[in-house]
DNA sequence: CATGGTATATTGGTCTTACCACTTGCACAA
DNA sequence: TTGTGCAAGTGGTAAGACCAATATACCATG
């Protein structure tokens, strides 16, 4: 018998024939077999060749579409864009659930420090109020209905970031916080909530704003810097499991990426 | 009479109903209209109230759900996902068209600075050499093929940031290098590339990766960011209409984000 | 009363057929 | 040769039907 915790129990989700379809084309085009500008078959013929009817495969090329990689042009054809190989390298590298918890501290600390030094140059008035902004909200929170995934917390990290004055930053960013929804960090933060943590927090984050408005550009990218270390050790604290402290600036090996460039 | 060129021509595209339709939604889940969990209306209801079809419909959730807005559950409907409302910024931040070429360089400068000294401390040997593989790709290619949109140069930044061994600044660097690929960004590479740039850049790669088998981090860090710097002057010599040197570092004010913070 | 099976309405998934609007290429005419 | 216009092909949308998964209430069973 498993003990209900750990009993091996794996959700399924039913098979979504657009996903399939999708997951196929995308394969092709990672791989060269089909090339830039190159034309997909008709939404008729790819339908008879997969045994299909035509929506789920109209399904699969706007799922493609929205992630960039084929470009639809009414009345001629489904095309494969220039760059849609190498973005196929970003696809792949977003699998939320492979990136863990410290890399994405790692990868933000080293990423926010920097913009929160920048932002301490190029802030406005109203920018350094819009943070100010975040600041006040979880300090006047409730405090038993908060917890770690406050939007005010997440805000206050964009709103430096807008503040640095480049939008590039500022996708930078929200990118990484939105690899925070993958299902293992938020289980993480589950455990990871205490009210010490998170008063030391917004402390921290207070701190941040006031480096900024005295434009003390050094200052704020330390303290950011030791914000989210001080957050990396509470979370090895919690969960030392998997940690090993020593590799906390560079936790896992990435995989070599697999398109082949002529040598 | 216009002049062919002057002709204030704006190329119109057909417009396809389930953009509209994800635009919509879109909006409600970012002004917060409809909160998270919160569950859509039946596709029927939907399409009826819409005055369209259900196909259109369909292709629009399938359109938010590939973005991560929604979430479809089979037989039961379709949910605003937790994280949807501040991933809306995200996709707003996404606007390719609003992010200049030099805004564009001030940040990967930044990022990729960082990201290189870190590869230099936990490249393995197997990275080291698929780096200098896409050195020697621009080295040994036809001189008269080349263009700056080489694959390869993108794989070589890739490949560096897989050697820092951090799966989260792997994504960084696809992203930032996936902005490449808007329209404004394609057409000022064109005026672009020259050979002297093209040899000088292709050192400077070399460089990169000679300080990154030295194990030198502060090295590998200056030398990416010289080579950043060289390739913003140059474009800035190329095209001095919009750039004003001096805002290099923080070029184009960011708008603040729309969402509100209960204070 | 608690448990587990069952019937049914609802929902998303897929299929089919048809028609429309647009693009493209080619034949044909000037 | 040049330009016009037609026709085939393509993606976009509509309408209706059926399938499969879900949710809920109800019922049989212990």
């Amino acid at each position: 018998m498993f003990a209900l915790e750990a009993m091996p129990l794996t959700l399924l989700a039913p098979r979504r024939i657009y996903r399939e379809i999708a997951e196929q084309i995308a394969a092709m085009i990672a791989s060269g077999e089909l090339g830039p500008n190159s034309r997909l078959p008709s939404e008729r013929d790819l339908a008879q060749r997969l045994g299909v009817s035509r929506p789920p495969v109209r399904e699969a090329l706007i799922a493609l579409e929205v992630e960039g990689l084929v470009d639809v042009r009414v009345g001629s054809g489904v095309y494969v864009r220039q760059e849609a190989a190498s973005r196929a390298s970003t696809r792949r590298s977003r699998k939320i659930a492979e990136i863990g918890p410290f890399e994405l501290l790692a990868a933000r600390r080293m990423v926010e420090s920097t913009i929160a030094g920048l932002a301490a140059k190029n802030a406005t008035r109203e920018q350094i109020k819009a943070i100010a902004e975040t600041v006040d909200a979880i300090r006047n929170e409730d405090a038993q209905r908060y917890d770690l995934r406050h939007p005010a917390d997440r805000l206050f990290h964009v709103r430096v970031a807008e503040a640095s004055g480049n939008t590039a930053l500022v996708l930078m960013t929200n990118v990484l916080w939105d690899l925070r929804d993958g299902s293992l960090h938020r289980r993480i933060e589950e455990h990871f909530s205490t009210h010490a943590l998170r008063d030391r927090s917004n402390q921290d984050h207070e701190d941040i704003l006031n480096a900024i408005r005295k434009r003390d550009s050094a200052g704020a990218t330390n303290l950011m810097r030791k914000h989210l270390l001080r957050v990396e050790r509470e979370l090895s604290r919690v969960w030392p499991a998997i940690t090993d402290p020593a590799r906390v600036e560079a936790p896992v090996r990435a995989k070599p990426a697999k398109a082949r460039v002529r040598v």
